[in-house]
DNA sequence: GCCTGATGTAAAAACCGTTTACATAAGAGG
DNA sequence: CCTCTTATGTAAACGGTTTTTACATCAGGC
């Protein structure tokens, strides 16, 4: 999956044509071999075929490309979410459990994008279209927590965002400490289902699923 | 508080007399004020009035002195945690509180430290003092955690662990995403709230509080 | 066919991490 | 007191990185 010029041939002359894409493969692999902070602009350019100063034609530094590859990845993560949430189906309960694990297979399965949205250093603050893909992956969580909520009565509704915000936070949380590296710590269980187990028990708290429901059992639609 | 020499006069000869130690304040203070990516070897001996291959005579390298600060970091967490424990007073439930509220502290009030501790890209299992350290630190979260649930009747009693991990991961999760910075994402409520409502409702699913009691009702000894 | 803008190159400056050979203290023991 | 050993710091060097600057090449519109 060598990106070097046009597609086949390998015969690339003076101009590469596609060397911002290829800069943003290969960061993505030299993210996912060495972590971010190992990652190098001239590595990039390197794996790319072209000089140490052609990419900056493309990205202002290496923080740009950083933060280029984060802002697709909270595009990636925010679609990979909804399709996890699938518009609450086959109910909002089941729906919102799997966009609990989808989070943790995100992390998982995409340790590069992963590693370039939180565990690079970058604060989303300074780069407004990343500031705003994060918005937007976040959004499908507490959509999700406002339609779960909407099913209770009134009385007892709790605040959507606030229910989010856990959800996020512990979902963050097990990701970061459990879910990365080989395996993380050791743990006595795998970190979906501690997920599982923690955002069950938080919505009981909450009064949204029965009081003494099996997991299994609790994970049947209504 | 400049470390360079012996404490007075300033005229320190060809020997430091304290490297060591003024390397690490050296590495506190760079940590703190540009992150760990940002720190720099150069720029500790730099700040510590030595030339650029002195620390080597007490790090092998940039990475060593990175995992003693955070080695220093945990062995203060984990003080820090125990304080706000203190042995159960004056009752479990609020000392399990207390202990949530010092995570977020210690976050807030020693950023370099944590920086270092979590945000290094360092695998504890690397070095074993500095595994040794994070493992004596979250072993006062666990024990506050078996103390708790050896209060329930042994037949609704949930896993001391699982819930130690889960309140962990929360703290970590808040931490890590709201705050931190200068404060993170805009919240609708301090951190230190949003985590006490969420271990609230966590335990109040596990059933170790009540389902309807006030925070300061519920926190009553037997 | 020529001009212009986009894109890549080469070379250089400034910095970092690390190693090596050498310099200087400080203390032990005769 | 003098010497020897050890711990600690220096200077210089190597290879690597980031970023800038001046120049080269190409593609497409006129």
């Amino acid at each position: 999956m060598s990106w070097s010029g046009r597609g086949r041939g390998g015969h690339r002359g003076y101009h590469h044509g596609n060397l911002r894409e290829a800069l943003i493969q290969a960061a993505l692999d030299l993210i996912a071999q060495k972590g971010p902070a190992g990652f190098t602009f001239a590595d990039a350019a390197r794996s790319a075929g072209v000089s140490s100063a052609a990419p900056y034609r493309h990205f202002r530094d290496r923080d740009a490309l950083i933060a280029d590859v984060a802002r697709r990845g909270f595009e990636r993560f925010a679609a990979h979410l909804a399709r996890a949430w699938d518009d609450g189906s086959p109910d909002p309960f089941t729906a919102f459990e799997n966009i609990g694990r989808a989070y943790l297979d995100f992390a998982r399965d995409e340790p590069a994008y992963y590693s370039a949205m939180f565990e690079s250093g970058l604060s989303l603050d300074n780069d407004p279209a990343l500031h705003e893909a994060g918005e937007r992956s976040f959004a499908v969580l507490r959509h999700a927590a406002e339609v779960l909520c909407a099913r209770l009565p009134p009385d007892k509704r709790p605040p959507a965002l606030m229910m989010s915000l856990h959800v996020w936070a512990l979902s963050h949380g097990i990701a970061s400490l459990f879910a990365r590296g080989d395996d993380g710590r050791r743990l006595p269980m795998r970190p979906e289902d501690l997920l599982e187990a923690g955002v069950l028990l938080y919505l009981r708290g909450l009064g949204i699923i029965a009081d003494r429901a099996e997991p299994e059992e609790a994970t049947r639609g209504p």
